[in-house]
RNA sequence: GCUCGGAUGGUGGAAUUGGUAGACACGUUGGACUUAAAAUCCAAUGACCAUUGCGGUCGUGCGGGUUCAAGUCCCGCUCCGAGUACCA
C-alpha cells in the first residue's frame, strides 16, 4: 500500500475548501484563540521557501488549539499596496491593481498547496475600497482628535475648540507643535475661519506641516525614518537627502509613553522590546535657559546632566538652528555663513560617514552661564542635530566625549567638575558614580541627587525646568506615490478640508502614466477626474474647480503602513460595510493571541500598528490596548548560493578543486541546475545563458564538474530561491511543513538545504506504513500492549510541551522516535494508532486525515479532541542509573526506583564494577540522588 | 562604539531545576536484497590510543573559578550574526 501523498494531498486541500473545514465565527460559548501572520505583500516572485515558515508554525498552533476546543481565528490576507508594483507599472505601464491582482493569485495557489487551516472568507487586501475606505476612516479620526496629556488620551477635537472659545490656548495640557503663539479667548472668535484651521492643524493627530523630511529622488517620494537604513531607501537603497516639504504627519511622538510602559506587558522577545524603547528613545533632564549676551534672545538647550552645569565652557548650536543668523556677530559671519551652506549641501549619508571629522565655527556671540554670569561662546558645529531636542547643546567638555572631543580640536577649555577623576584625555561619562566638585551649592553631591538638586536650582531661579525627551519623531504620512490609499482630503485655498465619512471611499483615480507630472506634482497630478464636488458630494473632472463648491483634492496618497497598521482587526469582521468591525466581534476577538512574523518590522509596523490601537482604543471604537499580545519572530531562511569559478579573462571555467581564488572569478549559478552532491550539469547551464553556450570546461577526474557553496540571502539576483511548489511535488506538502519546522529552532536563521529533506519523508512514509501493511490497511481494533501505550503517553507529553513551547523541531524528533519505536514492535492498535494521528495532524495534516478517515471517521480530524496524557502509563519501576566516578560516567546500573539512599549506595558499592574502578581505593564519599544519579569520589 | 543574540561531531541540530554530552535526521562506510541500479532493510559512525575481548585518554569557541558533578552557574576574553548610529 503506497504512501501517494500527491493524491492524498490534492483529495483533503479540495474537502477542506468544499466543506470550509476552517470558517470560524465568534461564538460566545467557546474560549478564542486567534492566531495570525504578518500577511504578505505579494510580490512578483511568487512565495519561496522562507516565507510559509511563519506560517506553517501558527498553522500547527491554530490546528492544536482546535483539537483543544478554541474557537480559532486564523485568517490571511495581503498588504497589496506598494512600492513594487508601481515600479513594474512605471516600467510597463501595467495598472498595478493589475500586477498584484495576478500576484495574489500565484499566492493563493502556492499557499493552498501546502495545507493551511486558513478562513479564506475573511481574506482582507489592504488596496480593496472596501478595505482602505476603514483606512481613511481612521484617518479622519485623528484629523478630528488632539491629545490631551492630563488623561493621557486622544479626545475630539471639538473640546479643544471650546477651551479656546472659552480661554484661549491658555492653560492647556496637550500634544501640539513645538511653538505656538499664546492667543485668549476673544482672539480666538476674532480669527478668520483659515486662521482657526491653521491653528488647530497643530493640534490635530495627524497635521500637515512643512517638515524636514527624508527625499529619496531616484523612488520620487519621501520615506519615513524606519524606512531609511544608513542614509539610504530601505527598499532598493537609494540615497536619502533631506528635504523640507508640506507633507502630513502623525502625532505619534504623543503617544510615545505610552507606547513605551506598555512594552512590558507584550510578551515580546527582549530585542524588539529593546529596540522600540531604543526607538522611542526617552530621556529625563532638564530644559536650561541660557541668555545671549548684548541680545534679546535666549538659547535652550536640554541636557540629561544638569548636575555638570558649572562644567559648561561652552554651546553648540545646530547649523539649522533658528538663532544663528540672529546673534552671529558681523566679524563671524562670513565663516559662519560659509559653515552652514557647506553643512547643508553635505547629504544625511556624508553627514554620518564623516563622524570623526570634528568640524565647527565660532559665532563671535556669548551667552551668560545661568548660575554664574560668566560669558560663554557659542559654537555652531554639525555634531549638533536639529531634529533632536532644541538643536543646541551646553557643552559639558569633561563630562561628554562629544564635547570633550570638540573642545579638544578647538582649545576650548576642559574645566572638571568631578572629584577624584582625571579629564585630561577623556571625558567621564559615568552618571551614577559621579562625584562633584567646582560646582557651588553641588560640590559633594552624587550621582541622582545631584541632578536632583540641580533640578530644583534650576527651577527655583526660573532659569530651567525638569523635562523628558523623547527621540521618537512623528511619522511622515505622505507618500508622491500613486499605489496607495488617497487622502479624503480636498483643499479650500489652501486649507485641508476633510470628505465626510459617509462619503467615503475616495477611491483612487485612473491616471495615464504612474510618474510624476512635469511641474514635480505627485501622479495623482495627472488624474483628469480629482476634484471633489462638495454640493454633491463626488469626485468630478478637474475642469470644475471653481474654488466655490468643487476643490482640489490632495495628490499625496498613504504609506504602506497605513493598511498594515489595523488590519488584524478588520480580520474579525471584514465584510462590515458600517464600521472597521462589529462591536460584538472587536468584544469577543480582542486581540491577537500569538503573532507570528520576521523580526525586520520592529520599529515600523509594530510600533505604527500599536499607535493606531492605542488611539482606537482612546476612541472606544476597540477593547484592547494592545494589538499583539505575543508574538514570535521567525529566522530567515537562507538560501545556498552555488559558484562556478572562471578563470578571469576567458571563458573557461573550473571545477571547484581545481579553481584558485585569485585567478577566477566566482559566478552565480541557478542552484536548480546543482544536484545534492554539488555537481554541475553542464548542458543545462550552457543553454541557461548564451554566453556560457561556447564556454569550456575544466572538470574533476571523474569528469563532474563541482560547484561552491556560499550561504547568502535568498533572492532572485542569486539565483538561489527554492519554489515551495517543486517540493510539494516531489515529497508533498506534509514533508515540506514538517522539514521546514525539522530545520531548527524558528526564531534561528539558517540555510536552506534540502539534503535532509529524504530524512522526514521516509518519517512519513514509515508512519503509513505503521498503518498499512502488505495487503492494505491493518489498524485493528483491539487493546494495545503496555508497552505502546508508554510510547504514546511518552509522546504526546513530549509534543505538548513542544508545542507551548514553539519548539517544533524537536516534538518532529519525537514523532520520529514514536514511529521508530512502534514500528519495531508491530503496534497495530487503534487504541494508539487513532490518538497518534490526532497528535501529528497539527504538522501533516493531509496524512492525518487520510489515516482518521481510513480509521472509520466520517468528519474531519481537525477537530477531534486533543489525546489526553496520562502519567499512569508511564510510570516505571526501575531506573538505569549512570554510575560516575569523580564525576565521569563508568556504567549503569538498573536499580529499583523504590530503594532508599541507603539501600542504592549499599548495592553499588557492593557491585563487582565498581570494586574494579576502584581498584582497591576507598571513596571519600559517595552522592546519591535517588532517581537520577550515582557519583563516587575518591 | 552601543544593544541584543549566538558558538556543541563531517552537516542541521538535541540535552528538564547543574546529574549518562552528541537524541533525531542528513552524510559517510560496510553488509543484505538485485543480473544491475534505484528503492528498501540491517550494522557502524565525536577524536585519539589500545585491540584477542575488556578498556583508556581527550572532548560543548578560549582562559580561569564555584561544585561530589558544569554545554548549563560566576569572572575575564576571542570570534560570528542581527539591530542601531553623533540623541546632548
Amino acid at each position: 500500500m503506497q504512501y501517494n501523498f500527491n493524491e492524498i494531498e490534492a483529495k483533503w486541500q479540495k474537502k477542506w475548501a468544499d466543506e470550509k473545514t476552517f470558517q470560524v465565527n465568534s461564538n460566545q460559548g467557546k474560549k478564542k484563540f486567534y492566531g495570525l501572520d504578518m500577511f504578505p505583500y505579494p510580490s512578483g516572485a511568487g512565495l519561496h521557501v522562507g516565507h510559509p515558515l511563519g506560517y506553517i508554525a501558527s498553522d500547527i498552533v491554530a490546528r492544536y488549539k482546535r483539537h483543544l476546543g478554541y474557537n480559532v481565528l486564523h485568517p490571511q490576507g495581503y498588504d497589496s499596496f506598494g512600492l513594487p508594483a508601481e515600479q513594474y507599472a512605471i516600467q510597463t505601464g501595467q495598472h498595478p491593481a493589475k500586477t498584484t491582482q495576478a500576484n495574489i493569485q500565484r499566492y493563493r495557489k502556492q499557499l493552498d498547496q501546502i495545507g493551511f487551516s486558513f478562513d479564506w472568507s475573511r481574506e482582507v487586501r489592504t488596496s480593496n475600497p472596501d478595505y482602505y475606505k476603514w483606512t481613511q476612516w481612521i484617518f479622519t479620526q485623528l484629523f478630528n482628535s488632539y491629545y490631551c496629556n492630563k488623561t493621557d488620551k486622544a479626545k475630539p477635537i471639538q473640546l479643544l475648540i471650546n477651551h479656546f472659545e472659552e480661554q484661549g490656548n491658555d492653560g492647556l495640557d496637550v500634544a501640539s507643535d513645538e511653538v505656538i503663539a499664546p492667543f485668549n479667548a476673544t482672539d480666538w472668535k476674532e480669527f478668520s475661519a483659515a486662521k482657526k484651521e491653521e491653528i488647530l492643524l497643530q493640534y490635530r493627530l495627524t497635521y500637515l506641516a512643512e517638515t524636514e523630511v527624508n527625499w529619496c529622488p531616484a523612488l520620487g517620494t519621501v520615506l519615513a525614518n524606519d524606512e531609511v537604513i544608513n542614509g539610504r531607501s530601505e527598499r532598493g537603497g537609494y540615497p536619502v537627502q533631506k528635504k523640507k516639504m508640506k507633507q502630513w504627519s502623525m502625532r505619534i511622538s504623543a503617544y510615545a509613553e505610552r507606547l513605551l510602559k506598555d512594552l512590558n506587558q507584550l510578551d515580546w522577545s527582549d530585542s524588539i522590546k529593546e529596540a522600540q524603547r531604543n526607538w522611542i528613545g526617552k530621556s529625563e533632564g532638564a530644559s536650561v535657559k541660557f541668555k545671549v549676551q548684548n541680545h534679546a534672545a535666549n538659547i535652550e538647550v536640554f541636557t540629561t546632566r544638569p548636575d555638570t552645569i558649572f562644567g559648561v565652557s561652552f554651546m553648540t548650536l545646530a547649523p539649522e538652528h533658528d538663532l544663528v543668523n540672529q546673534i552671529t556677530t558681523p566679524e563671524q559671519k562670513q565663516s559662519v555663513e560659509a559653515y552652514i551652506k557647506a553643512a547643508s549641501l553635505k547629504s544625511e549619508r556624508d553627514r554620518m560617514a564623516d563622524v570623526k571629522t570634528i568640524s565647527g565655527v565660532f559665532t563671535g556671540a556669548y551667552a551668560a552661564h545661568p548660575f554664574t554670569k560668566q560669558p560663554i561662546p557659542i559654537w555652531i558645529g554639525d555634531y549638533v542635530l536639529a531634529g533632536y531636542g532644541t538643536g543646541a547643546v551646553m557643552a559639558v567638555p569633561c563630562g561628554d566625549q562629544r564635547d570633550f572631543d570638540f573642545a579638544k580640536h578647538f582649545n576650548l577649555p576642559i574645566p572638571n567638575v568631578f572629584e577624584g577623576v582625571d579629564v585630561a584625555n577623556e571625558a567621564y561619562t559615568d552618571k551614577e558614580n559621579a562625584i562633584i566638585t567646582n560646582s557651588n551649592f553641588l560640590n559633594g553631591l552624587q550621582g541622582k541627587k545631584a541632578i536632583e538638586e540641580a533640578i530644583l536650582a534650576l527651577e527655583d531661579e526660573k532659569i530651567g525646568k525638569r523635562q523628558t525627551n523623547f527621540r521618537l519623531r512623528d511619522a511622515v504620512f505622505s507618500r508622491q506615490r500613486y499605489w496607495g490609499e488617497p487622502f479624503p482630503v480636498y483643499y479650500v485655498n489652501g486649507t485641508p478640508k476633510l470628505i465626510k465619512e459617509k462619503h467615503l471611499p475616495l477611491v483612487l483615480p485612473e491616471i495615464d502614466e504612474y510618474l510624476p507630472t512635469e511641474d514635480g506634482a505627485p501622479p495623482l497630478g495627472r488624474a483628469k477626474n480629482w476634484a471633489w464636488d462638495t454640493k454633491n458630494n463626488q469626485v468630478v473632472e478637474n475642469t470644475k474647480i471653481d474654488h466655490i463648491n468643487v476643490f482640489p483634492l490632495e495628490l499625496n496618497t498613504m504609506p504602506g503602513w497605513a493598511g498594515s497598521s489595523w488590519y488584524m482587526f478588520r480580520y474579525m469582521d471584514p465584510q462590515n460595510q458600517e464600521q472597521i468591525a462589529s462591536q460584538e466581534a472587536l468584544n469577543y476577538w480582542e486581540n491577537v493571541d500569538l503573532y507570528i512574523g520576521g523580526s525586520e518590522h520592529a520599529t515600523g509596523h509594530l510600533l505604527y500598528a500599536r499607535f493606531w490601537t492605542k488611539f482606537l482604543n482612546d476612541l472606544g471604537v476597540i477593547p484592547v490596548e494592545e494589538p499583539f499580545k505575543k508574538m514570535i519572530n521567525q529566522g530567515m531562511i537562507l538560501g545556498e548560493s552555488a559558484f562556478a569559478y572562471r578563470l578571469k579573462d576567458t571563458n573557461t571555467l573550473v571545477t571547484k578543486s581545481k579553481a584558485k581564488m585569485d585567478e577566477v572569478d566566482p559566478i552565480h549559478v541557478d542552484v536548480s541546475m546543482v544536484n545534492l552532491s554539488n555537481e554541475l550539469d553542464i548542458d543545462a547551464f550552457k543553454k541557461w545563458r548564451t554566453e556560457f553556450s561556447t564556454a569550456d570546461f575544466v572538470t574533476e577526474e571523474n569528469g563532474s564538474f563541482v560547484v561552491g557553496r556560499e550561504v547568502e540571502k535568498m533572492s532572485k539576483s542569486k539565483y538561489n530561491v527554492v519554489n515551495p511548489d517543486d517540493i510539494c511535488e516531489t515529497y508533498g506538502a506534509d514533508t515540506l511543513r514538517m522539514y521546514e519546522m525539522f530545520l531548527g529552532p524558528i526564531e534561528q536563521a539558517k540555510p536552506w538545504n534540502t539534503a535532509g529533506i529524504t530524512g522526514v519523508h521516509n518519517f512519513l512514509r514509515k508512519l503509513w506504513k505503521l498503518y498499512h501493511d502488505k495487503e492494505g490497511f491493518s489498524v485493528i481494533d483491539q487493546p494495545a500492549s503496555k508497552e505502546a501505550l508508554k510510547i504514546l503517553h511518552k509522546t504526546i507529553k513530549k509534543v505538548t510541551e513542544d508545542i507551548e513551547n514553539f519548539s517544533f523541531n524537536t516534538s518532529i524528533s519525537t514523532f520520529m522516535i514514536a514511529v521508530n519505536e512502534l514500528s519495531k514492535i508491530d503496534c497495530n492498535a487503534k487504541e494508539v494508532l487513532n490518538p497518534l494521528a490526532i497528535l501529528i495532524s497539527p504538522f501533516a495534516p493531509h496524512i492525518a486525515e487520510e489515516l482518521w478517515q481510513k480509521m472509520g471517521h466520517h468528519v474531519s480530524i481537525s477537530t477531534a479532541p486533543y489525546p489526553k496524557y496520562e502519567e499512569k502509563f508511564l510510570v516505571e519501576d526501575t531506573k538505569t542509573y549512570p554510575i560516575s566516578f569523580n564525576g565521569k560516567m563508568r556504567f549503569t546500573l538498573d536499580l529499583s526506583l523504590s530503594l532508599s539512599k541507603e539501600e542504592i549506595e549499599e548495592l553499588v558499592m557492593n557491585d563487582e564494577k565498581t570494586k574494579n574502578q576502584l581498584a582497591g581505593r576507598t571513596p571519600k564519599k559517595v552522592i546519591v540522588v535517588p532517581g537520577k544519579i550515582v557519583n563516587i569520589v575518591g
